[in-house]
RNA sequence: GCCGACGUAGCUCAAUUGGCAGAGCAACGGAUUUGUAAUCCGUAGGUUCGGGGUUCGAUUCCCCGCGUCGGCUCCA
């Protein structure tokens, strides 16, 4: 007898081995209409897969994370299909399910057209009509590399190569095509129904630009058409909130050929809302006990030899420039400077921790095409800090950080937060006593705040454990910015001290962190999740007072400056035009509140408030509206 | 850096097979004194990204640069 264990705990009991997908239908016919692949013991498995032994089964359809994997997974093997149908000679190497979808790349000799795309589309669509069933079939290695090499298939051959001695070689087969895959997939090509092909790009065999250089298809696939037209409205929703649209639109910053890619022109709008959120940030660290350090943006190249930068982070940084014979480095980094300052004198333990706190410009090498807006520039602003303390101060430290971190992105409208604690990798510098206590302490640190994080086992730098903190903003998308990092090897480096109560030198532990992370990048995650509609202590512009007729300017200057002498940011527009006319030309310019002042409002000492969605609030007596905008500045909502 | 697409007025975009480079908005001038998302008239605005080539003639076709955009980790 064999029982096979449910999700829901209930156990389905059978006298001779059935095949997933029969398990499904015996237990409801919807199920195993939708069912993709299944469950066993924690492995996913075809539906055809014949289960001959006791386990826990679970039955996956398109709704679940995994199910939706496996129809991508599969729909890029229809799109190879498709691709080998139309075009021969064109290699398969690999074509994984992405994050929104699956690519797949191909070796072709000439390069894929957009009209290739529409005749791949459509042939995919006609394939999946002919609902071929999709079969795995255990293959030899050898055997499995002689028939793809007689197929003129390279890249799966050195694939199978690559493939460890333990792993079972796998393929599928759907018609005449056959591929490479570990699986599962779904049970037939009718199964895919809803996708669409994307883009194309370049991308090189196996990420690495010493090789070939392959076509990759984008494309994405979901369950029902209705979650496919839900994701081209996100693309759509993405696309209006896209920064370098609207930071052209609202006249925020610009980024031009005469100074160069990637360097950053804030103009005055964009510079108001900098130094708001630089006012912000330095009143919240000076509440936490931190100072501040102003350090320059260059300096002599044997200190980024004793940091260490010169090994190994030279490909990011610019070529050194020569000054009276002597090398100078444009910095790509602030922490040299920092701990210069504090190696500048001698340290008591009583001085510890120091939080240093900069606001630190800095310059990174990036290659030209990865050059993006704001979110990858070469020059930003780091809002930097480093905190020395003791091993024992780690814990209480890091927790500090946090606070103000979780403050921090908190007052600019981020509620969600992802956190990722980062291990020791296999290279690293340190004794294995400090990695222990310092990980623990990150890890505890977390815990405290009764935060969820993942452990990413090895991935720290090889000077230290991190943690990194991920935002999701307005659409659903997830931003790292923040990031808190250990430092067990610059201390070393600048041989760095303090004397401890028992008069002998101790190493500090230094703390590397970043709130926002770069001031230019948080910027552009603003501008894209606030849509360009920022709250009032943000935005730029926060009213404008506006005229009927000229009859009214001296009341509507008058307004303006009450506005102004009470610290807030306020036009006035004296124009010689009609109001509808200036309350488009503001409202585009997403202006929080317009003020609109004619005779009432002027025989009243009033102002007649419109806010951004256009519900006007009627005549309104200055000094109330006043206390209003203050309230509503100070909330930050 | 590499692959592909693109590059026309400040912005958004036109210009049939290669045949005088255009519109709307913005700017400027004038008229209009206006109550909640565009008042009317006029003026000016261009090395069609830069350089070379083919041609009687190039925004259009070819080559070389530059820039922008989408990609280049997500394991068969």
């Amino acid at each position: 007898m064999l029982r096979f264990t449910l999700p829901d705990g209930s156990c389905k009991e059978f006298s001779s081995p059935i095949s997933v997908a029969e398990l499904a239908a015996t237990i409801g016919t919807g199920l195993a209409r939708a069912a993709v692949a299944g469950r066993v013991d924690g492995k996913l498995v075809d539906l055809t897969t014949l289960l001959e032994t006791d386990g826990a089964v679970e039955i996956i359809t398109p709704s679940s994370p995994e199910g939706l994997e496996i129809i991508r997974h599969s729909t890029s093997h229809l799109m190879a299909h498709a691709v080998k149908e139309l075009f021969p000679t064109a290699q398969v190497t690999i074509g994984p399910a992405v994050a929104d979808g699956f690519y797949y790349d191909f070796d072709y000799e000439r390069p894929f057209t957009p009209e290739d795309l529409v005749a791949i589309e459509a042939r995919m669509e006609e394939i999946a009509a002919r609902d071929l069933p999709v079969a795995r079939q255990l293959m030899g290695r050898q055997e499995a590399i002689d028939w793809f090499l007689a197929q003129g298939e390279r890249y799966k051959a050195e694939i199978i190569a690559d493939i460890p001695a333990d792993q079972t070689i796998s393929l599928y087969r759907q018609g005449e095509f056959m591929d490479l895959c570990r699986g599962p997939h779904v049970p037939s090509t009718g199964r895919l129904k809803v996708f669409k092909l994307t883009r194309l790009a370049g991308a090189y065999w196996r990420g690495d630009s010493r090789n070939k250089m392959l076509q990759r298809i984008y494309g994405t696939a979901f369950p029902d058409k209705k979650a496919l037209s839900a994701y081209l409205t996100l693309l759509e929703e993405a696309a209006k909130r896209d920064h370098r649209k609207l930071g052209k639109e609202l006249d925020l910053f610009s980024i031009q050929d005469d100074a160069g890619g990637g360097l950053v022109l804030w103009h005055p709008m964009g510079a108001r809302m900098r130094q708001t959120i630089e006012d912000q940030w330095k009143q919240a660290h000076r509440e936490a006990g931190y100072e501040f350090l102003y350090t320059p943006h260059m300096a002599n190249l044997d200190l980024w030899r004793t940091s260490g930068h010169l090994d190994f982070y030279r490909e990011s940084m610019f070529n050194p420039m020569t000054v009276d014979e002597q090398a100078y480095q444009i910095r790509p980094m602030n922490c040299p400077f920092h701990i210069l300052v504090f190696r500048s004198r001698i340290r008591s333990h009583r001085d510890l921790p120091m939080r240093w706190a900069e606001l630190g410009t800095v310059y990174r090498y990036e290659m030209s095409g990865v050059l993006h807006g704001l979110f990858r520039v070469r020059g930003f602003t780091q809002d930097d800090a480093h905190i020395f303390c003791r091993e024992s101060q780690i814990e209480t430290e890091i927790s500090a950080i946090l606070d103000l971190t979780l403050l921090t992105l908190r007052t600019f409208g981020f509620e969600h937060f992802e956190v990722n604690l980062s291990t020791r990798p296999e290279k690293s510098v340190g004794s294995d006593e400090i990695w222990d206590k310092a990980t623990t302490a990150l890890r505890n640190a977390i815990t405290h705040h009764g935060l969820d994080y993942c452990e990413d086992v090895g991935g720290g730098a090889f000077y230290g454990p991190k943690i990194d903190v991920k935002i999701t903003d307005a659409i659903g998308r997830k931003w790292q910015c923040s990031t808190i990092q250990l430092d067990f090897n610059l201390p070393e480096r600048f041989d760095i001290g303090y004397i401890g109560e028992d008069g002998a030198r101790h190493r500090p532990i230094m703390i590397h962190r970043a709130l926002m992370g770069s001031l230019e990048r948080f910027f552009g995650i603003l501008i894209e999740h606030y849509a360009g509609h920022f709250p009032l202590w943000l935005a730029p512009v926060q009213a404008v007072v506006l005229t009927i007729t000229e009859a009214h300017n001296d009341w509507a200057m008058e307004v303006g400056q009450k506005l102004r002498a009470a610290g807030l940011r306020v036009e006035t527009d004296l124009r010689n035009h009609k109001v509808s006319y200036k309350i488009r030309e503001h409202a585009m310019r997403k202006i929080p509140w317009l003020l609109i002042v004619g005779e009432r409002e002027q025989a009243e000492g009033a102002v007649s408030p419109r806010d951004r969605h256009g519900k006007e609030l009627g005549l309104i007596p200055l000094e109330t509206m006043l206390q209003r905008l203050l309230e509503e500045s100070a909330n930050r909502t």
